[in-house]
DNA sequence: TGCTTGACATAAT
DNA sequence: CATTATGCCAAGC
């Protein structure tokens, strides 16, 4: 049911342009929740595997990726992300200087 | 109905 | 920029 927290995060998820990514807490931000960066994290776990959420362009704010620290499960996120233009380094960490989605300039203050 | 867990953020060090 | 400590709230059991 529209309303409800989860569904406001899938929605704003669904806003972030290819080769963009977006952080927990930008996503919870956007999705009018400041700071229910977590539960971004739990409505993104129990997403049903044919849903069109580009769940892959969210990470956490190291600007690496975070299923759950496990670096099997993100291999496939990844590879996503570099298909759509985002770049890694060694330590499999993203440039959030240039690939951060501006949605909107409001967190900046 | 109440306690525990969790794809994290932010501030301080 | 990395690590440690603390806080926030919803979903699960």
């Amino acid at each position: 049911m529209p309303g409800s927290l989860r569904e406001q995060i899938y929605e704003v998820v669904r806003r972030i342009p290819a080769g963009k990514v977006a952080t927990y807490g930008q996503v919870a931000t956007l999705a009018g929740a400041r700071g229910h960066a977590r539960q971004v994290g739990y409505a993104l776990h129990g997403l049903p595997d044919g849903a069109d959420v580009p769940w892959h362009r969210v990470i956490n704010a190291r600007g690496q990726i975070s299923l759950r620290n496990s670096p099997g499960s993100g291999a496939d996120q990844k590879r996503l992300l570099e298909a759509e233009g985002v770049e890694f380094d060694h330590l499999e960490r993203i440039d959030l200087s240039r690939f951060r989605w501006r949605a909107r300039p409001m967190p900046w203050e």
